[in-house]
DNA sequence: AAGGAGACCAACCGCGACCCA
DNA sequence: ATGGGTCGCGGTTGGTCTCCT
């Protein structure tokens, strides 16, 4: 039995949006909000499957986005964060404001891939393209206060290969510093998360500052009140490994706090 | 000027995750 | 617990543009 389809396709349109439909899009929307793709064709009289109608307002007619060319710093950024996240490209474009994961995503194939293999370097594995295949270990001392669910992680990287993901099921966070399997050997990847400056809702207050509370690390990637999420159980044992992080300085991948905070990276 | 090749990117497709009855 | 409906993601396709010969 096969998959029902999304919508009446013989009464859609495909290929490409006409500016009248743009519009009536964009008209529908900015009265109704997002959401409810499936009957928002029909309410906005569009002869469109609801999917298309989301794809198109993703990564086309929303007023926040960024368009013309990638800066030099997002390619770099891009290039880190892939080496952390993989293919996650929604994960990747939440850390570029005004920027869509599909934008990236094809970026990311018609310029970065060229660019990484001008280097030397395997896009995919984001190590030199000579270099054979070896286990690499590296040291990552995540600084959170509670244990986290190894799925949280491991479920970032699920689509990598064995080959490129040695042991995923390695990543654990606890409060000693635990050994994993690097990708990206040429990459700092020790992370050091700890408070950004901005100020937090009660809820989230608990995160370690270099005083006495600390914050989930499930909340730490921005999935506060989700299952995952164990403030209510707070454990304060952040300061016995986070001795190199401090209130301002923390860094991630090399860049700034401003320039990642793990806890907006959050699922769209 | 013509046309072939490669680059670019908007859009589609299928699947998995999630939600809710 | 389960099954149907919906949403979101990542991979892929195909049309258009640009460059080169």
């Amino acid at each position: 039995m096969g998959r029902s389809p999304c919508c009446e396709k013989a009464h859609t349109n495909k290929g490409a949006w006409t500016k009248e439909e743009d519009d009536r899009l964009i008209a529908y929307i900015r009265a109704h909000g997002e959401g409810c793709w499936r009957s928002l064709p029909k309410a906005a009289g569009l002869l469109r499957c609801g999917k298309s109608c989301r794809l198109r307002w993703i990564n086309y007619l929303r007023p926040d986005l960024k368009r013309g060319n990638f800066t030099e710093e997002e390619d770099e950024l891009i290039i880190k964060l892939h080496s952390l996240l993989g293919n996650k490209w929604s994960l990747i474009a939440g850390r570029l404001p005004g920027r869509t994961d599909n934008e990236i995503k094809n970026y990311w194939n018609t310029h970065i891939r060229r660019k990484l293999l001008n280097r030397g370097i395997d896009p995919a594995t984001h190590r030199p393209l000579n270099e054979p295949a070896q286990e690499a270990t590296t040291t990552i001392s995540f600084t959170t206060s509670t244990s986290v669910k190894e799925e949280s992680l491991s479920s970032v990287m699920k689509e990598e290969s064995p080959e490129k993901i040695i042991n995923t099921t390695a990543i654990v966070c606890k409060e000693e510093k635990t050994q994993v399997q690097e990708r990206c050997p040429d990459l700092n990847l020790e992370l050091r998360i700890c408070l950004p400056h901005q100020n937090q809702p009660d809820h989230h207050q608990s995160f370690k500052t270099g005083g006495s509370r600390s914050l989930c690390f499930a909340c730490s990637l921005g999935l506060q009140n989700s299952k995952d999420c164990s403030c209510s159980v707070i454990v304060d044992t952040i300061g016995s490994s986070s001795s190199t992080s401090t209130k301002t300085g923390y860094d991630f991948l090399g860049m700034k706090s401003g320039v990642l905070d793990y806890r907006s990276l959050e699922m769209k």
